[in-house]
DNA sequence: AGTCAACTACACTGCACGGTGTAGTTTATG
DNA sequence: CATAAACTACACCGTGCAGTGTAGTTGACT
């Protein structure tokens, strides 16, 4: 009965934190192979040795941070989700709401799109990326079920809801994602805007209730 | 007058393309910065050295190998826009045939979907990749200009042709490279069918005249 | 004061890889 | 056949980096 060995320590949250959002900037920055332990370090004031007493070697302290990452990201959007789309009178001005406060959140940090960017770079190396995750799947899913009640409404008509969010999604960031590689270039926020609402307008379009 | 002295030889065309299609296997599959020059070599079945007379470095290889390789992207899309939306009578089966089409080139190869990866992934570290080229802009006026003749001709309803062409680009493949990760994780090619239909059915809904 | 865990600083190993230099072999060409 | 260019094989250098080992310092708890 001996435990796997890795924590020689048990480590304060404070310190995990720092470690992880030191890691999370450079990764995001350099790539994984690009990024030195030697660097994470000392971006997090912290010494080499305790990144390994921590998280045992490179790929952990990766998977860690990305996994980290995701879990606060799913969170703000649950909360975004509920905010802009909790009760809707106006089907069209509560759609705008939700693809501008997206894109705004994207384009101020910048962060959402390029841990996109970096999972699409890392994903065939890392088989644990691809494994959908029940904090992914939940995402899709209460998008999905907003739609279903806007469609209970009367103002939106999605059959498939779940087929709906994936396109509600994909219209609202995908011009976006595409022209600056995934934040990798900078865009200005009037023109982020113009993406969203042509994205959400082609959505009303194609999901409208027939009056 | 001097020449900036980079090839002490000139080179024979198979060589170059040998070393090309070495080079795109290799980084498609490892990325860049695990890409090692010696494996390149033994898999094109050249010696190192003949690379580095050829290309000069490990990042002019690169950036030679994605230009020859979205060149020919480029052509080859041009043929199949031409051979499914050339002359249009069904509008429906015509989008449907230009989509299946384009589908099954992306899951047979998985190469274009594998450049896009690639490029996403390096992007921000090659500032050469950002750039606009004037292919890229071509393939999205090419399928634009198609979709303003079936405009004209009263198929669809497409004011901005430009803005339906992105759409219709995201709505085919959006999907499938969400899912499969820009082409690193497999998937069967009914799934395919069914997420390109699906696009083509939003986009329809969107864009088709009110007859 | 004494003890123990957390932590740092730092030296060190091993290795993979980019890039070069060169001697010798093949191949094309006149 | 002779000459030159193309090419290979191979040794080699420098460097950056993952990961380890360890001695010494800090700080909390008793």
């Amino acid at each position: 009965m001996m435990d796997s060995s890795p924590p020689l320590r048990q480590g304060s949250p404070a310190k995990r934190a720092a470690i992880v959002g030191a890691a999370l900037q450079v990764f995001l920055r350099e790539g994984y192979a690009r990024t030195s332990v030697d660097a994470i370090a000392a971006s997090a004031g912290v010494s080499k040795r305790t990144i390994y007493d921590y998280y045992g070697d490179k790929e952990q302290l990766f998977l860690s941070t990305l996994k980290d990452t995701q879990s606060a990201q799913t969170a703000a959007f649950q909360r975004l989700l509920e905010r802009t789309l909790g009760h809707v009178d106006d089907i069209e001005a509560a759609l705008t709401a939700f693809g501008r406060e997206f894109a705004t959140e994207i384009a101020r940090s910048a962060e959402r799109a390029a841990v996109m960017r970096l999972m699409i770079a890392e994903a065939s190396h890392f088989p644990a990326l691809l494994e959908p995750t029940p904090e992914n799947h939940s995402v899709q899913h209460a998008l999905a079920d907003r739609l279903a009640e806007l469609d209970k409404q009367g103002l939106l008509d999605t059959p498939d809801p779940m087929e709906a969010a994936e396109f509600l999604g994909l219209l609202v960031t995908g011009r976006v994602n595409h022209r600056t590689w995934y934040g990798a270039v900078p865009l200005g926020d009037a023109e982020i805007a113009r993406l969203v609402e042509g994205g959400i307008r082609i959505f009303l379009r194609a999901y409208r209730a027939d009056a």
